[in-house]
DNA sequence: TATGAATGAGGATTCATTCAT
DNA sequence: AATGAATGAATCCTCATTCAT
């Protein structure tokens, strides 16, 4: 039946293009994706039509990566500040081992090619994190405002913190319980 | 090297390129900058050498006003909660009133046209900002980490309130205080 | 060298030109005729070696079948002007029926594609018309002039009636009455 | 006032637009007709801002000079025939010295490109064509058919006489005199 | 033989910047 | 200084044809 679609294929054009967008943005030409990929330019679009649904491929998959890495070895322990700080960590410390895969996420984040379905997606993707967060608060301080409205500050407290990790390696794990910290006055 | 004949000119550019930005993102031509600002294309460049020149200066301009509204009125009160408080409102008001200059900002801060040097300068002008919340957090639990790094979690919250504060009109006084109250928890 | 294994893909493919030309022109991409032909991609070029190659034989088809339908019921009736007006009728006729074929033809009969060999393969379809053509200028007024020239104004004056015939149906049996004539005192 | 749009230029682009296309079709690239004409792939499109808009201008642009060349001597004489004559000699001699002109006409004629609104335009240029081929046919046997029909009818004729004054030059002016007595024949 | 993925040479158009006026 | 035409490199995407399966 002819020569299947490689699903190799696909995940280097996938691998190519966070590499690529990491350090060149989203400008970058789907020539040099592909060819960074070593597939012919032509190939690209047999994998994704547009560049723009490349994008949001590479968007949802970098987003649940991240929620997978973040959830890795979360255990249901009997309290919750655990698990939490367990999460915390976890997510951080992809995001420092991950810089490309971060840089990416962050440009096309940003982007008006990401359709809203995309970023709808990229929500559910990070249910599990929205989970642990919501049993977190519990009754606390923040118990009355939208969860997604406390997710995201979260989000960008990670964010905020994982810079300073990569800028200043040398005290990485201090900002990134420093940051617990400060997440778990805010929140509890 | 005397300085562009027209000072008004220099900034109708500026405040066209805030517009242009808000709503195309950064790919906006230089053209369509030009021509909203009632410059021809080519005047644009004496008065910017390059497009990423304009950037740049554009930049460091809406940091500017964002800062200065920030610390509008500010009064040095005994007490330390009511001036961030009052810091905090006041920087949010301005940026759910200038949805385009804070698009454009938000767009500018992302991109690899703006150099270091005007991210430095762009902190500087948030000197002000940086020396409340130095008072702010005291010997709390943040005395110990950078100031830039405390500095930088306030901006993302910061950020992210607006954000909602935006989409949710109906509760933009609700996340306002709420997230201040978050903040406080945070440093103090 | 054997022939291709299914006379009725090929076939399928010339129709499917056909109706694709017709409505695209023939900067129609192959791959559109193979899957209108429910066929792929690349068993296309097992049955053309090229989208030239497919082009003449397409041409060679339409022109055919046009010629065909034109003699289709001619009588070698006594005089001359009943078989003319018979060719006429039934020519007109199977254009106006036949709008994707004509269209089609039309393109064809253009392009650059079309070989010279094709071109005298298509005037040789046309022989029994030029036969009866020839019968019917007689020793009249045309009777020095080419054979090939007259066949051509006569095709030219059926073209341009089928144009009008298909726009205004209305009175397409005027058309074709009044351009008969108009032919029959050309001729005769 | 900075530098004006050349007329020149235009001018220049046009006329390459004929040549090339006349030589290789409608498929022809906008950076070889630049070329041809002199200027940068860029410039084309400051004066044209779309190929198809090149060619509409194109179409008009010869369709116009067509029916100039075809009315330029016809004396109002008292008589009908003569005035026809003229403009049949000088129409069909203006498409045989002008062979790219003709050519790249017949292919815009064909053009998906070219909008019905220049179509209507075109007939427009050939209204003093129409008008005296109108007083032609006076109360002849085509009286009654619709004017464009028979506009269009001696149109076809013309073309195909041009293809076989130009393909057999020798006979040029016998097959020029021979259709125009076809062509009175058709109308009075 | 049939399939459809792979290839890579184009092709129309855009745009930052330069330069003639 | 101001204007806007000129430039040409760069970009996304298409498509005839080839070839692995």
């Amino acid at each position: 039946m002819a020569r299947p679609k490689s699903e190799d294929k696909r995940s280097a054009i996938l691998a190519a293009a966070t590499r690529v967008i990491a350090s060149q943005g989203l400008g970058a030409p789907t020539a040099t994706i592909a060819s960074e990929a070593g597939v012919s330019n032509g190939s690209l679009f047999t994998y994704f039509p547009t560049k723009a649904d490349l994008l949001n491929h590479l968007y949802l998959e970098l987003k649940g990566e991240m929620a997978t890495a973040a959830l890795g070895d979360v255990s249901a322990a009997s309290n919750v500040r655990e698990p939490l700080l367990a999460l915390w960590t976890q997510w951080l410390h992809w995001a420092v081992a991950s810089p490309e895969k971060r840089r990416a996420l962050a440009h096309l984040a940003v982007s008006d090619d990401i359709t809203p379905a995309s970023r709808e997606a990229g929500h559910q993707a990070m249910a599990g994190i929205a989970k642990l967060l919501d049993r977190s608060r519990g009754g606390g301080p923040l118990c009355d405002a939208p969860l997604g409205f406390v997710l995201a500050l979260m989000n960008a407290l990670a964010d905020t913190t994982v810079d300073f990790m990569i800028q200043d390696p040398g005290h990485a794990e201090d900002h990134c319980r420093v940051s617990f910290d400060a997440l778990w006055r805010m929140v509890s």
